[in-house]
DNA sequence: ACCTGAACACCGTTCAAGT
DNA sequence: ACCTGAACACCGTTCAAGT
């Protein structure tokens, strides 16, 4: 009779496999349905989130993300139709981060000036969920639709004509998500080395900004940026 | 004594193979150095550009890069240490493309619209590229440093201080390089769907747009942001 | 120096089989 | 409905061998 099939029989020393637990147990899962799902979408992305805060966006494939959730890849597959639709679920995750809550608390341009922060912040440790969020129809991200509805309220009650709303935002959002990659850039991405003599005026602004800049870079450019759309939007206002 | 070893018969019909030749010979090459190099970084950058223009860039891999340049996708190592390489190369080359002729011949405000307009139009259909020029050493890509000097000098010329050239400048392109991905967008990318009831605002505005909107809706929101932008740094000039 | 060809260690995704 | 396990059609990259 096989030690598998020995009924009730609780092991005294090992499991019934006799390898020796040296970390967590396998715990193999057999074929078939399981009594109680093991996945859903929520679980999925907040797996997503805990390897891409430790392995980074290239350490999330759906090999890497099956198993820190101890599941067959293929599992997957019953709760998104694709690596894509996991990156949209993370980034609905996140835009629910995104602090909107100075909109009708404050003054327009203020509340703006939190929520652009924020966003950029955000996001700037996701980059690579903006190549999917810029085409992304807002029906599938009630999260991201929720964000624009409170910045869309905010503009109107500014006195924003209804026409160019939409334009803000999008103009805003496209500032901020090509800031947040900028955020990434190495320090000295600007160094023009060895062209420095061809390039005079370059070298010479890039020179000026590191002798009295104190601010990162990447703030300062987001900062005055920043200052300008909300002045310049702000001019337009009526 | 099969056909392929006749020795020195030439075939009447067929070439030696008997196969009909379809199209163009395959012209296959035998190992080793070849008499002169059939590769260099200027060859492989238009292959990957026409392959781009053809295939888009889920089309371009190394092995389909290699088979339209007809060697082993081991030979492009020979040129390139990787993929992100050929990328880099094909963004320099599209950097020489951006319009900059109007620094120094037109006044600040109206170069920096030629410029930015220039630039949105050349990379929105390359935005795969974003993510690597927005943390590439200018150092590796001359073309770009180029027109880093033409934008720096124009700035400089108008009277822009010094150390705000180069925030200038990166403010810009952030808000550039996040219209690109914008122009892609699909149309009905902002269509609430059965969200309308609940996003109250968001929904009018969209409405309100699309009514009375002629523009394309990516050109509208580039257009009220770059004029804000312009306006907004030109007030901080002096 | 600069090719070919074989191999490596992966990918995302599909699908039959099982409960 | 929701798992497993095997398989498919790819990837980018490395490296010995050849000239």
């Amino acid at each position: 009779m096989p030690a598998a099939a020995r009924p009730n029989t609780k092991p005294p020393v090992a499991p019934r496999d006799a390898a020796p637990r040296v970390a967590a147990a396998p715990a193999k899962r057999r074929a078939g349905r399981p009594a109680t799902a093991v996945l859903d979408q929520a679980v999925i992305t907040s797996a997503a989130l805990q390897l891409i805060g430790k392995s980074g966006y290239d350490g999330l494939t759906m090999a890497a993300l099956a198993r820190s959730l101890n599941v067959a890849p293929s599992a997957l597959y019953n709760h998104v139709a694709s690596k894509r639709d996991v990156l949209v679920l993370v980034e609905d995750h996140l835009a629910a981060l995104v602090d909107v809550s100075a909109f009708g608390a404050e003054p327009w341009d203020e509340a703006v000036r939190r929520w652009a922060w924020s966003y950029r912040d955000v996001f700037s440790k996701h980059t690579p969920l903006i190549p999917v969020i810029a085409v992304l129809p807002v029906t599938d991200a009630p999260q991201t639709l929720a964000m624009y509805e409170a910045v869309s309220q905010g503009l109107r009650e500014a006195g924003f004509p209804e026409e160019r709303i939409i334009s803000s935002i999008v103009a805003l959002e496209s500032f901020i998500f090509g800031s947040a990659f900028d955020v990434t850039a190495p320090a000295d991405i600007f160094d023009p080395g060895s062209m420095a003599e061809s390039t005079p005026s370059f070298t010479a602004a890039v020179r000026s900004l590191a002798e009295q800049g104190h601010e990162k870079p990447a703030d300062a450019a987001f900062s005055l940026g920043l200052e300008a759309l909300i002045s310049g939007l702000g001019a337009l206002r009526r």
